[in-house]
This record gives structure tokens, sequence and C-alpha cells, in this order.
RNA sequence: AGAGUUGGUUAAGCAGCCGCUGCUCACCGAGAAUGGUGGGUGGAGGAAAGUCCGGGCUCCACAGGGCAGGGUGCCAGGUAACACCUGGAAGAUGUGAGUCUAUGGAAAGUGCCACAGAAAAUAUACCGCUUCUUACAUUAGUGAGAGGUAAGGGUGAAAUGGUGCGGUAAGAGCGCACCGCGCUAUUGGUAACAGUAGUGGCAGGGUAAACCCCAUCCGGAGCAAGACCAAAUAGGGGAACAGUGGCUUAAGUCACGGGUGCUGCCCGCACAAGUUCCCGGGUAGGUCGCUUGAGGUGUAUGGUAACGUGCAUCCCAGACGAAUGGCUGCUCAAGACAGAACCCGGCUUAUCGACCAGCUCUUUCA
RNA sequence: UGGGGGAUCGUCCAAUGGCAGGACUACGGACUCUGACUCCGUCAAUCUAGGUUCGAAUCCUUGUCCCCCAG
């Protein structure tokens, strides 16, 4: 099986200005878990876009919410072409901070199994 | 061998695949900015942390000086500077190697020292000790008055130099010896300080992380500093033009009309607008500041050391919704604390371990 | 990221370096036929770790947490 799909992720596949959280965040779709809340909307970019919320107060150290982000982004690289062209928004909880990394990716593989069926056509 | 102490180094490693990001090269496209693809190369720490100090840098203020406020505080040196470091002194502590110390001034002044205690700072006197006079009494002694003393006294964190001998009515640095303390001289040392000699006869408690005094240092704010480019909207300033007709080559001048609101229209009234262009400030956004620096490594040399100097060599993160990750396999001691955001020097705090070097103590063997 | 302020009973506030106090709450009692109001009493705290001092909520240092400002 080879995998001509290019798995990249450019900074425009990223959400980067306040007008686009904004939008996500007037009338989403939800998805969460103990982990992870995720929203979503409908697009009308070529691609889905990925934002990430990691609060200083849900993770403390830095170094635990650069691993959640690094997780996050790795998890929607990956995904990518199987998603909905969508805007999402990823925000952690405080449970993702000892959290185990391979927990984290199953958790974000059901999030995203469930966009696809919010959003079964597109 | 065990126990300890000081200083330093390191902060799991390897391979494959998929990614992120700075620089650079090649190709494609293009007027250019730039964009796309591919290759090469670089890519978190000893604390990047806390923001506790010090400096660079930027803007503001500023003749000079002082006050206020704040920091520092044994001595000398290092440094761009420091509250840091190095060396030394003194004190404390440990068998020792070592470790720790805000370690100037209390006879410049002010304040405070609860409770207890006679008394907490003024040469004071509660209980005592003791002399004289007097009353009582056989004496011992007791009471009163006038003195002399500070040896002893429960307390307290702290009590008016300590011990011994002499001395005395009782006592007392009252005298002497030793110790402590102060002063003077001298020797060593840059100095802090130490030694020696002489002398004074005790000067008078503690507290300066209480005010304070002395010496010395400090202008304020911080890269969201600051500089540049610059939409849309609103508003500021300036200029030009308003339509028709007459005179006039034209400019100009005269007459009439003209915008908005009050009413859909007219009259009337009120307001001074309208269009275009330019200028300045400046928001969103973008660019710079942004990493070559009190830099690293090696070597020589001065210095006890911190550190300085010379030469050679290297370029070693620079993001901006924010880069170091994910998957797989292997090895082992099974991986701690933890993530750059303008930069640097320190301090403090967190930390599983591993290794190296110096030194000390105890035990055993030679 | 930078700058500033704070932490005292369960809550809100006091406290010249010398026994941490008040109000509300909680609990117990009194008053009342009962409840409320009122009165009396009890319990309950100096964010953490060091230092200075005879003695620290207070002075100094360190760490933790909370709040505010700068787009």
């Amino acid at each position: 099986m080879i995998d001509k799909i290019q798995l990249f992720f450019k900074p425009e596949q990223r959400l980067r200005c306040e007008a686009d959280f904004d939008a996500v965040f007037s009338e989403p779709l939800r998805s969460r878990d103990q982990f992870f809340l995720l929203l979503a909307r409908n697009t009308n970019q070529p691609h889905p876009r990925l934002g990430l919320i990691v609060s200083k107060k849900k993770i403390r150290k830095a170094v635990h919410r650069n691993r959640v982000k690094r997780i996050t982004r790795d998890s929607f690289r990956l995904h990518q072409h199987q998603l909905p062209v969508v805007d999402v928004i990823v925000l952690a909880y405080q449970a993702a901070e000892q959290a185990e990394r391979l927990v984290l990716r199953r958790s974000l593989d059901k999030h995203w199994e469930k966009l696809k069926k919010q959003f079964p056509t597109l």
C-alpha cells in the first residue's frame, strides 16, 4: 500500500486569526470526552483547518502543553484526508496533562470518526 | 574496604519512514515582490523556570549640585556591573577534610526591653551585711535613729568585668597576680587584623533584618521598548469646482437657480452643506528590532585564585495561533526536573542517576 | 511575555515586635406552647520553609497560590 497522499501540515491548514476562531465558536458542532472538546464548522476553504486551545489554567507545565499540542497536531496531520472540510478547534482538558500518549491518540481517533459521521456528505 | 567532604563533566543511545521550522543551492513560473518543487545544512536547558539582583539595547527626562526615597555594609582583588566570584581576617561549629556568618557604628541622639524581679539603665537600694547613738534586757539579742556597703538574694533571654589572695567593722579594682577590656607605642601586613611592650583601673546591659549616624552606589520606563510601510470607516486641516443666462477673447462680474430638514407638494423658515484632490495623525495588517555576542573552542602567557592578555579557529535556535514531534524495531543502568520568545552575567528553587579528580576520618593488611 | 498588588477562623475584616480580636455562620443553652428575634457560652485561623530577635501575623530571604494592568 503506497501512500501517495502528501501528509503536510502547512500554516494555511491552521486557524490563525481571531475572526476564524469566532466563526467556529458562533455555531459549532461539539464532540467531547474527558480529554478534549472539539468544535467543528463547515468552511469554504479547500482543506480542513485546525485550531488549538490549550490553556495555562488547565495544563500548568509548558512541557505538557507542548506535548498535548504536538500529539493533536500530528494526529490531525495523519487523518486530514479522511476528514470532511471543516474548521476544527480542539480544547484540551486537565485530564490530558497526565494521560498516556496512546490514550490521547485513541481518543482523537474517535473524535475524527465522529466528525465524519456528522458531516457525511462533505 | 567503609563513612564523609569539596570541585567538575554529563543529562539514554542507534536505525528506518512520515512531518514542523530558519538559512542556502538548483529548477519551474513571473514585470517584480514573491510563490511552488527538490537537495544540503542548523534546530531548547543546566536550570531554558522564578523574575530576586546587575548590565547592554531603545524611548523619555536632564547645566551643575542638593533634599527625599531605595540598595549595599569585615578587608583586598576580579568584573561592563552586581546583592556575584576569588583570596585573606575574625567568630561559630565539626575528631577531621571542611562548612556557616546582613561581620561598620550603641561614650551623636531618640525609641523599645512584655511577665517575673529590689532594680531593665538613672548610680538606684527591697531583703540582707555591718558601725555608732539610744531604749529594753543578766548576757545573747530585739526595737528606733544616723550612717557605711554592694559580698549574697527567688526572677529573667539578659543583672553593673571573672578567679584567687590580701585587706576591712562589714565590704568594695580598695590593692596585687593571671585572664578579659580600653588607650599609647612599636613590629609584620596594601588592608581587615595579628604579635610584643607599656599604661589605665573598669570606662559600664541588650537591640541598628528599630529609627538613625557614617561610608558608598542608584534619573524613569521597558522589545506589548522603539522605528518604518500602511487599507476600510469616522473625524481634523487646506485648495478647487458647483448649473443656466447676459457683458467679456478669456479671467472676471451681474442676475436667476441649485443641497438637506420641517410635509407627499407649494409658500415660508432653519442649517451650510455637496463633489474632487491634497496634507497630517493613525487603527487592522505587514516589515524591522531578532540574534556576531562583555560569544564558543584550542593554545601560550601574567596572576595563589577569581580573572586578564596575545594568537589560531568556529558560527552554534530565532518562532509569532508560535518549530525538536509521531510510528516501528533494537540495546541498557529503564530515562529525573523540565520547553527559548530582545540579549548577557549572577543568585535562588526543582532534579532519577552516571562518571572523574582532590582531601579527611575509622578499620584491616603489607 | 512584561509590570503591579495580595494571602489572618467556614465567610468578611482588625491587630504600636509582647495572651491573635470583632461581625456573620456552626454547635450548645436560656427566653417561648412552638418558631423567629434577642441574650449567654463553646469550637474554629496568621499560605509554606528558613533566618534576625529573649520573643515574629508583623522585620528579612525563599517557594506556592490568587487577583489586576499592558493587544
